[in-house]
DNA sequence: GTCTATACAATGATAGAC
DNA sequence: GTCTATCATTGTATAGAC
């Protein structure tokens, strides 16, 4: 699995992807709204007032890390599709693995993003819904290609419900405690399979 | 499947059980620190100071708000048990719809806890997390003695994965566009059969 | 049980020096 | 690019009349 390090800011870098990476660490864990300019400030040890000389508001900070973390998840995906695999099963089970890769291994950024979308400002809702349209499009694709015999509302519901379960994740899942790929194998596992299957 | 409305406050009463719908309705679909008593007051039509009249702080409402809702997934989940299933699958069915029937049909308080729990202040959280314990417990007996061939950590991953799929019906499920049994199904058939099992 | 009035802290954001 | 200082607003919560 390719790595989509290079596009994102930098942890140990100093000012602007500095604060991009310790906010979108505090919203992850705490939330938008809980989350105030001067923790953020703290985080980075700076002064409130030098964050506004680097993003316009706290709204434009967050747009700006919703942004971020759809481009790595999608970015993850692209790079999952561009390997050859041997059956749908397998498929899946790489593009699950890269979704969750995206959440966990590189950064908080898509992390973030699945936490806190749900209750962000109205605008930056807006400015989000193209770019997670079109994530969600390449998983109808791949998921219409890999189970044709389903309905196309079906296949929605199974997309939801699969998104759901993976992202998920976010809330109980701990990097230190397992791999990713032990998550993405039992959901694949399950949803390939299907408990029914027995033994 | 029973309804469990005799033990949760009406819609249409006064005072106090008011302004726990109202509140509820505003923290699940706003969010907790999002929603200011002010906007909860103009909700329920009376000042921000008589709501401390029937509560002591907007977190001990939100506690209440949080328990009520694990009550009604848990009596929901109970009324289902109490019902003798065809097989593993019809008893699997019948849970996950009330589940998802405690989550839409009913009220607010149990989705508001889905939406919200994650940034709840950290005393909220702790007086909360006994029942949510004691409903994941319900879960995890029922998979295991439906899905006996997992192993333990798997069937813990299994169940996290289910809960993150029903769960997210929250934030895309129209109960105006289609019955929670329709998304039960298409959940169950396809955790039941698998994808693999083709047409 | 609801009101008016208000205390007091915290918030997002700006002005202007360095 | 970061600082100090500060403003306007909003937040939770209280006091006491009705």
């Amino acid at each position: 699995m390719e790595t989509v390090e290079l596009q994102l800011p930098q942890t140990d870098q100093t000012g602007r992807s500095r604060i991009l990476h310790e906010a979108a660490v505090l919203f992850l864990t705490r939330g938008y709204a809980e989350t105030s300019m001067r923790t953020i400030a703290d985080a980075v040890d700076i002064r409130p007032a030098s964050i506004y000389h680097h993003f316009e508001s706290k709204d434009a900070l967050l747009t700006e890390i919703l942004e971020i973390g759809m481009r790595a998840v999608t970015s993850s995906f692209d790079a999952a599709s561009s390997v050859p695999h041997a059956d749908g099963r397998a498929r899946l089970h790489a593009h699950v693995e890269a979704h969750l890769n995206a959440l966990f291994t590189n950064h908080a950024f898509t992390a973030a993003h699945v936490t806190v979308f749900a209750f962000v400002p109205e605008a930056v809702r807006r400015s989000a819904v193209p770019q997670r349209d079109a994530y969600e499009a390449l998983w109808t694709a791949l998921l219409t290609e890999i189970a044709p015999h389903l309905s196309t509302s079906t296949l929605r519901l199974v997309r939801l419900a699969l998104f759901g379960a993976m992202n998920s994740a976010v809330q109980w899942f701990d990097p230190r405690e397992g791999s990713t790929d032990d998550v993405a194998g039992a959901i694949v596992d399950t949803l390939w399979n299907g408990l029914g299957a027995g033994a």
